[in-house]
DNA sequence: TTAATTATACTTACCGGTAGGTAAATAATT
DNA sequence: AATTATTTACCTACCGGTAAGTATAATTAA
């Protein structure tokens, strides 16, 4: 049926991959609760149980989408820390490498913006809010220090964090998010 | 249980309107999908095929709250062009009235656009681009009277038309739509 | 070197539960 | 009596989830 047979057995970590990103596409068009698992793995080509197999259910393959992202926005910041320049290259870098790993991974960022600013239709709870924090916290770090080292002229730290995490957000809708409200192109 | 029991039978049409009003506050909490019928019925204090006698279906409720407000919308621009005084007191009127209507129905409201917006969850089609358009080139033709009548300056109607939603939907999000990505109070 | 063992990656067949939906009887109103 | 409103009891289809078995590859024991 469609897809061939997983020939000489171990395709092996590529089912669990097509798992995640079938049930990413599902749940950006559907939603969380009106996508089955039973599409999941129809999409992957694989029965179901092997979803099972590679995590302990619906609610799993949802929180592994999830947590990988975040852990991936981690990364950013724990790179952020060791990064090098003036306190303004750092600022840019950092957020020009959020906006990417937003733009890599449209889908899972549209399930997650789908269920942080919407209803959550029945998806497990998941702690976005820690994570917006943690952002929000190491841009108010660096803030900090440009301020300490005079690079930036004084204001509120947090507010001023505010400011440039609106700015990514409008970049990002602006991104290949589907401006589907916006005139002529 | 929980409901005090329909009194001499005759709630009439509240029955119907507490349905409606349950069904949109489940709507905008839990999804469209995520919601039974059952949760519903409870909620109104109902059994389940009163449901369906007031509505087709469950998409029938759902149907039912999208057009209800979009014909209240439909008798704005309606009333706006039977309306008096200058283009632009006119325009503020309709805007002032539309940001008055999703005041009034934030809960439906906000089951549109996470529909619109996001994943749809099921639910049924609704051409909520039609009624986007409908309003849009309401307020383009009142801002070609405008510009015919000398009282705005000459610019593209279309651009200008969008720029007003645009000043809409921001104070429609500012509006009691429950700002969680705010800083501060 | 080969036989037994174990781990991996899957399948078929099924479970209990709940979803949306309805037929038919009954109560209340006109 | 007829219409309107509501209930009880039920149906089918599909949901998430699992038990049990199988083919293949990797590991260990003889």
């Amino acid at each position: 049926m469609g897809r061939k047979k997983n020939q000489t057995g171990s395709d092996g970590e590529s089912v669990r991959q097509r798992l995640l990103e079938g049930a990413a596409e599902l749940f950006t068009q559907k939603g969380y609760a009106s996508t089955s698992v039973r599409e999941i793995v129809a999409a992957a080509g694989v029965t179901k149980p092997v979803l099972y197999y590679y995590f302990r259910n619906k609610e799993g393959i949802y929180l592994e989408l999830m947590q990988g992202a975040f852990a991936k926005m981690d990364d950013l910041l724990t790179g952020s820390r060791e990064d090098q320049g003036t306190v303004t290259q750092r600022v840019l870098r950092l957020c020009d490498r959020l906006y990417s790993l937003f733009m890599e991974h449209v889908k899972v960022a549209r399930v997650m913006y789908a269920i942080f600013y919407g209803p959550h239709q029945g998806a497990p709870f998941f702690d976005f809010d820690a994570y917006h924090m943690k952002f929000r916290e190491a841009v108010q770090r660096l803030i900090e220090e440009g301020i300490r080292k005079g690079e930036f002229r004084k204001g509120n730290p947090q507010e001023m964090a505010w400011a440039i995490i609106g700015a990514i957000n409008v970049a990002i809708r602006n991104g290949r998010w589907g401006a589907k409200d916006l005139p002529g192109s």
